[in-house]
DNA sequence: AGCCTTTGACCAGCG
DNA sequence: TCGCTGGTCAAAGGC
């Protein structure tokens, strides 16, 4: 939507703006300070801070030259809509941080991305995506999960939080170290190493959302995805932090595969587990149909939860292999979540049943709402949206679990990249991918799942699963050890917390996109 | 017996 | 109006 635009004004961006117009670029700048605005403003009101408004702002001012002053303002803003254009995104100097980490972490050595002190996952999240999410609600794309109830998270309460619950919420590992991806996994990794392979994504209810809605849609990331809703949280955790992108371990993969989880972990998975079987996101789902979907590779599986009365139904594709390339949830569900024991096992040995038991806040949050029955794309959704899913709903696909909100974010981790995607409406998502992905996602990143979905949701999706499936592929194994966040709006990520003046621009060679 | 999956058919929306 | 596509229904069968 209006993202959209901004998108593309921001692409101009990209391109030297003609340099005639200062005025011109004054206003996109305008324009685009609005749009990143508004979609806080408008889903939740919330926004981004005010300072970053604010410097935004008084960048703009500043910026007498137009390329500068976009960059300067907006520096992360281009960039992210560069991300979505399918330019590259900006990256994250690995390097600095992984001195710092590898100082604080010897384990988080790994070439992979470790977020160095100086980027805490708090100023990640505080990115303005993840603000919006945040803002929005918790949603594992936020970074905030749940925990809160109502999602009303700041990213410092988020970080605060996560550090604190950093032990209870893999989530929080997930900010914590998250972003540190670790070759060797271990732990918990199974998660990520896995290699994931996309996990789905969870929306974000966007009613509920206040402003954001992160959808992330289906990102499909070889290490993980992880598609979370409020609850999905902690598989994001796990995945992230836990997982170690590259890892692979056939083993781990497989299991990442399933990836969802956590929750898969034990169970089944993703596929069983959360998209397929359904309790291993927590909830008891029915299968009701199962079809092929034009322009997927894989049939798309429609599953009703079976619980009374609730309306929440979620559709899941999966591989051939049986992971799960994408979730879409719809609807929040009215009900906590149904005791482990019953079927799947998924909650003995779910973890995420457990979490989400535990956390009944982020279930419900959509059930709070009653739930809303609307698909919570992010992906598609809002896009789709108009088609079938309905817009007030997100439509988020999750990988792990629909839980109560809406929420849903979509983590794609690929081998060592992550994705997060948020989408919301308005875009939030911001996704770390590494640059092969960000070719693809470039366009799609978060930017690609919901807005693209706009555009065609098929083409999303194909993005997705193609971008899953080099991922899961050659690609995986491939990793450098940065880390390329893509912003689709331009709120997002972009906004390491850091500000960014750019400097100059060109065209690497083998690289597409500008450097 | 109950629940779930499978699968073909039906329906609705859209171009 | 037709065709395409996605979503849902419901019978049949399995666990």
């Amino acid at each position: 939507m209006a993202g959209i635009d901004e998108n593309l004004a921001l692409n101009g961006d990209w391109g030297l703006p003609s340099p005639s117009p200062r005025s011109l670029f004054s206003r996109l700048l305008e324009e685009d300070n609005n749009n990143v605005i508004r979609p806080n403003s408008e889903h939740s009101g919330s926004g981004r801070t005010e300072g970053q408004d604010g410097d935004s702002g008084t960048q703009l001012s500043d910026t007498s030259y137009p390329t500068e002053n976009k960059w300067s303002s907006r520096g992360g803003l281009v960039d992210r809509i560069a991300a979505r254009t399918g330019f590259n995104a900006p990256r994250l100097n690995t390097e600095s941080i992984r001195s710092t980490e590898l100082s604080l972490n010897s384990e988080i050595q790994s070439p992979y991305l470790t977020i160095p002190p100086g980027l805490s996952p708090t100023t990640l999240l505080d990115s303005p995506v993840f603000l919006a999410n945040s803002l929005a609600q918790p949603s594992p794309t936020t970074g905030k999960f749940p925990f809160v109830s109502n999602g009303n998270i700041r990213s410092t309460e988020l970080s605060s939080d996560v550090q604190e619950k950093s032990k209870h919420n893999g989530f929080n590992d997930i900010y914590a170290s998250s972003f540190a991806f670790k070759p060797t996994a271990d732990s918990g990794p199974s998660f990520y190493q896995g290699a994931g392979r996309n996990m789905n994504t969870t929306t974000l209810s966007q009613h509920s959302l206040h402003g954001f809605e992160a959808s992330v849609q289906s990102q499909r990331v070889d290490a993980v995805n992880v598609q979370t809703e409020n609850k999905s949280s902690l598989h994001l955790k796990a995945e992230f932090s836990d997982s170690p992108p590259q890892k692979d371990n056939s083993t781990q993969l497989e299991e990442q595969a399933d990836e969802e989880g956590e929750q898969r972990v034990n169970g089944d998975s993703l596929v069983a587990g959360v998209g397929g079987t359904p309790s291993e996101d927590g909830y008891n789902w029915r299968k009701y149909g199962q079809k092929q979907v034009k322009g997927s590779e894989y049939p798309r599986s429609y599953y009703k939860c079976t619980h009374s009365n609730c309306p929440v139904k979620k559709k899941v594709e999966r591989s051939h292999e049986g992971h799960i390339t994408e979730i879409i949830y719809k609807g929040a569900h009215n009900h906590p979540k149904p005791p482990p024991s019953r079927r799947s096992g998924i909650g003995s040995t779910n973890p995420h049943a457990d979490m989400q038991v535990d956390n009944p806040e982020h279930g419900e949050p959509q059930g709070g709402g009653g739930g809303d029955l609307g698909w919570a794309n992010v992906q598609k959704g809002n896009i789709a949206g108009a088609g079938n899913w309905k817009h007030d709903n997100l439509e988020a696909t999750s990988a792990v679990n629909p839980g109560y909100g809406n929420q849903s974010t979509n983590l794609q981790t690929q081998n060592g990249t992550t994705h997060i995607d948020s989408g919301d409406a308005v875009d939030r998502s911001s996704t770390f991918s590494n640059e092969e992905e960000e070719d693809d996602q470039g366009t799609h990143g978060s930017v690609s799942l919901g807005y693209d979905a706009e555009g065609d949701e098929s083409e999303s999706k194909r993005r997705k699963l193609e971008s899953y499936a080099e991922m899961s592929g050659a690609t995986r194994a491939i990793r450098e050890p940065r880390v390329v966040v893509q912003t689709t709006s331009e709120v997002d990520i972009l906004d390491d917390g850091y500000r960014w003046r750019k400097y100059g621009q060109k065209v690497v060679k083998g690289n597409p996109n500008p450097r």
